[in-house]
DNA sequence: GTGAAAGCGCTAACAG
DNA sequence: CTGTTAGCGCTTTCAC
């Protein structure tokens, strides 16, 4: 393996030399440089990052905190889009990636501190995380430049990239009411999760801007499980049969909602339209088609990678990055059809 | 920031007694151990992993080479199915992940060998790289402990993980021919891709087991894109209106497959029977849902990284491994309808 | 413009 | 069982 000692040794100069000239500095005349590169290409030089990252306490390195990255969850590519996002922006600012395990109870020993600080990283992405969970505390705490995804935390070393989920949410059930709907339902996630709160909320904001009473009894959690939000639906509808429209804060519970209604042999949009959130694949591909709420997610991951480095390389004055959704209308949500 | 400077004056020993000591070396006092121990918890102590890899010329991490995490491949899933299970095993085995990024063109810059030396990784794990790709020749010259992705190279350094993709594709055809096909056509990926070559001697000794010929014309390249699919299928089935079953090297192929019946009136699997590969979560949620060859793509990552690690650590006599596929039977394929 | 020397935090002979 | 010493490959004062 060649190092700069090598290098200096066959160009006849100092190691500090070699250094300098290979980092562009200024002061190392032109000709020593010429010289130094050409040597360093013929003996095929690369430098050793972790000598580097020794001396220079910093190892242009991202750590990736991604919860879901495990057999149950690989189905889930809503991770992985976010994970292309970041990938995308690392490689351009020439960063690398390292992927931390949160999963496991193993890794889970070690504090997220620990994590970082053994590994060198610059900085962490933060995905997939629960607003309870003990390692958010942590990273509060801690001084590593931090970006969360969905998450709205901003302090001097967090930051976080999101949508507006509250919009995005009222978008979808401002669509259902200009459709006619007045008894619109939600199958929400769970209390725990960011989005489900700000979901939560456009729903309601939509519902009062056009005077309409949101009923507690018909916001109900699906827990963000298609098998689970089957069920709830199925007894919201049996209970509430006067409700003609549902909006579901996941596709997956969309799903879950559409399987109910084909169970009760309830016809979707014609007796009940529904819309979800996420625009995940396989939303254009059931019957029918389900109308949703579409967030560009490998631009998430994009955006909370660019967010970090700018903060890494005090560039960031805002910590925070919010991106837009778009209401993408298919064929599960129609006009109310008057009885 | 504590190093072990630090506990050994603190716990009054050399810095050589708090290494072994926390290291799990047997030629130290149990006290001192416990001692150091304590000391270490106490100052919050967290090895650093660059001087622990610089020295030891090891760093416990594993190098990902993936390609494939960019905009246009965000909503395939393969990639990170694969990529859970790496995550998974590196994390029961201790062992880092460093992505690396094969995309932009910066990078494209460095060569693998570069790339995996600058960040001294043990080994690398190679996905969706495809025959043809010039890092491919690198990783073999290259002393580097790799493992291939569904690419079948064996040598001391070099191993692979893959699925039976010749059985894959016979079991898929032979379930065809049970049903009472004997005009059977298949829609390929392209010629470079090891598995398209693969599964099509599958198909092709199927048909000779059952003493049905092979006919060229009716073996199809759909590029494994659904548009490509849909468009080769339609042309196909109108040359030879005979055919009474399809059997696609992809999923997404069987679905523009199922498009192209869809456009063309022809009903499946009343008319025509259509098995795919790879069980793709869309299979099971198109109409009709697909009969389908499915492979354990998780544990094809998982199997990657133990079969790496296990090369790492010396551990590996064989340096491949090969996992099974099922044949999962869906609505469309059906006994065939003598008319 | 260049070099000598120190040191980042750790491990590993070697000696005791 | 424990400490002394050297050194991994690199950057960075500080002199010259």
């Amino acid at each position: 393996m060649t190092t700069i000692k090598d290098i200096a040794r066959v160009a006849g100069v100092s190691v500090t030399t070699v250094s300098r000239a290979l980092n562009g500095y200024s002061d190392v005349n032109e000709e020593t440089r010429k010289k130094i590169v050409e040597v360093a290409k013929q003996l095929n030089y690369s430098p050793n990052t972790l000598a580097r990252g020794l001396v220079m306490k910093k190892s242009k390195t991202i750590g990736l905190l991604v919860s879901g990255m495990n057999r149950e969850n690989a189905k889930d590519n809503f991770t992985f889009q976010v994970l292309c996002g970041i990938n995308e922006c690392a490689s351009v600012r020439e960063y690398d990636l390292i992927l931390f395990n949160t999963d496991s109870s193993r890794q889970r020993e070690k504090t997220y501190t620990q994590l970082c600080r053994e590994r060198k990283v610059d900085g962490v992405i933060i995905q997939g995380i629960k607003l309870d969970d003990p390692y958010l505390k942590e990273v509060m705490e801690s001084n590593i430049p931090c970006v969360l995804v969905d998450i709205p935390v901003e302090t001097k070393t967090v930051g976080y990239v999101s949508t507006d989920n509250v919009l995005g949410a009222k978008k979808a059930v401002e669509h259902l009411i200009e459709l006619g709907h007045r008894n619109i339902a939600m199958v929400n996630g769970y209390k725990q999760a960011f989005v489900s709160q700000q979901r939560l909320k456009g729903y309601e904001k939509a519902l009062k801007e056009h005077g309409i009473k949101v009923k507690k009894n018909w916001i109900v959690d699906g827990e963000f499980e298609e098998e689970k939000a089957k069920e709830v639906v199925l007894s919201l509808l049996s209970s509430a049969p006067d409700i003609t429209a549902i909006f579901c804060a996941s596709d997956l519970m969309a799903l879950g909602a559409l399987k109910a209604c084909q169970q009760q042999g309830i016809s979707v949009p014609h007796d009940l339209s529904i819309a979800g959130y996420d625009d995940i694949l396989l939303a254009s591909y059931v019957t029918p088609p389900l109308t949703t709420v579409s967030q560009n997610i490998f631009e998430i991951g994009y955006e909370a990678a660019d967010l970090l480095i700018d903060m890494l390389e005090g560039k960031a004055q805002k910590h925070h990055r919010i991106l837009e959704t778009k209401l993408v209308q298919r064929k599960s949500s129609a006009r109310i059809v008057n009885i």
